[in-house]
DNA sequence: ACAAATATTGACGATCCGTCAAAATAAGAA
DNA sequence: TTCTTATTTTGACGGATCGTCAATATTTGT
């Protein structure tokens, strides 16, 4: 029954290939370069092939969308074992953020796409579901990170705040900063040069804002992400220049 | 020569009409929603006639972005005139922000649309001065409040931060924040819930975290956004429940 | 060796964008 | 008013692209 295995895993590898073509020609033209005959001609398959693996073309985007999410959490995870006090801990997650933006520097365009309705619509409720995994879990990881802070007392939250407020509002400030660094055009114009760096130092505004112990003035936490960077992402950082 | 000018009115209705129309089939179904038989069939003017105006299907959706942002710079620009100190200032516009998203829940996803690279690249030039425009004086609004408050010993800035720093964070923290509630289904699930009311603390939070005074802890921000959206918005407000 | 089940193919139908030659209308001249 | 010229409007059509499905090829089981 060798046969039934090697089927398998010649299916298998016949999916990594049609997204492995995919990602350039989405990462050319977006949505509408992303082209069903031109990918049949460029594989060895033909259309039919390809459909028996992806239903249609927006679930080829939201799986090139779950692979760097997978990547994202990976990294997270990662960070979130520095070790350290809590405040240094975030910022392994925020440095872990950073690196990834910059690693694949792509996803923000396939997330944004995948996420107007009228695409996320054609997408099936499993791969929706594999998504929403990841972004949980994403999320899961950074309020692990606040709860530990508030067990220790390098955190304290006024009355109805939750630590999901605060992951919310992390996660705004980097989401947001983050979109609009990759879709603003000229934002040297407006005075806003180097924005990786000033996202960094929101960053740290905010948490401060929070009075999360120690805070920005007694720490230097641009060294703390030199460290993880070297540390933790020390591999994956070899095959690109930050 | 009445004839001309009557012409021209003519053609400004009619240009009105196309976008009315369209409106509502963008919002309906997104980007392929928008089916240009279809908004022809729905007029009384033929595909020739409509391409007469606009030169493509993305000159349409730019216009769509268009018209709501100069409601939205209008609406910061009413904001700012708000008497008060400056960070009682700051919190108009904050709340300007808010209300706008909520008159106009449709303009994020037009937003997210036409910046896709694939249909931005179609847009024309023109046009696309439009919009960053429009964006370039919702900053400088934003820009002129933080001088102000520096002007005023409200704020001061470490070293070599700028205004345009501080602009960026606010804008980060709010535009991350509105497009995670506009897009991500279930927020619910994970814990957020009331993300508006989140979404207004984290903004004092970053306000208390650069120190800008006086801090939320003496004042009640939540009561500032209550007599802005009377005293400035009441009329806007009519038409919507908040 | 043959039958049944499964996988692959690519021509085709359907949809939709934008064009352009022809028709209609308006402007100007006689 | 009537005829000519300029402008505007029309909608049938070409071209591109998505996804289907009957026909073909391959694999599995007996």
């Amino acid at each position: 029954m060798s046969t039934r295995e090697r089927k398998q895993r010649e299916i298998q590898e016949r999916e990594a290939k049609i997204l492995e073509c995919a990602r350039p020609m989405f990462i050319e033209g977006g949505y509408n370069g992303l082209n069903m005959d031109r990918l049949t001609s460029m594989l060895e398959y033909s259309k039919g092939t390809i459909y028996n693996h992806f239903s249609c073309k927006e679930e080829i985007i939201i799986t090139l969308a779950i692979q760097t999410l997978e990547k994202r959490l990976a990294m997270f995870e990662k960070a979130s074992l520095f070790q350290g006090t809590s405040r240094e801990r975030i910022a392994a997650i925020g440095t872990a953020a950073e690196l990834f933006v910059k690693l694949y520097p792509d996803h923000f365009r396939v997330e944004q796409t995948i996420r107007l309705d009228s695409i996320w619509e054609k997408t099936s409720e499993e791969r929706r579901k594999i998504m929403a995994n990841c972004e949980h879990r994403c999320m899961g990881v950074v309020g692990g990170i606040v709860r530990d802070a508030i067990a220790r007392d390098d955190l304290v939250l006024d009355d109805h705040a939750t630590p999901e407020e605060i992951v919310f509002g992390l996660w705004s400030l980097s989401f947001g900063g983050y979109s609009i660094i990759a879709t603003s055009n000229s934002l040297d114009e407006i005075g806003i040069s180097a924005p990786f760096e000033m996202l960094r130092r929101n960053f740290n505004r905010f948490l401060d804002g929070i009075d999360w112990q120690p805070l920005s003035s007694t720490v230097d936490y641009d060294a703390v992400f030199d460290r993880v960077s070297e540390e933790v992402f020390g591999n994956e950082l070899q095959q690109i220049s930050v």
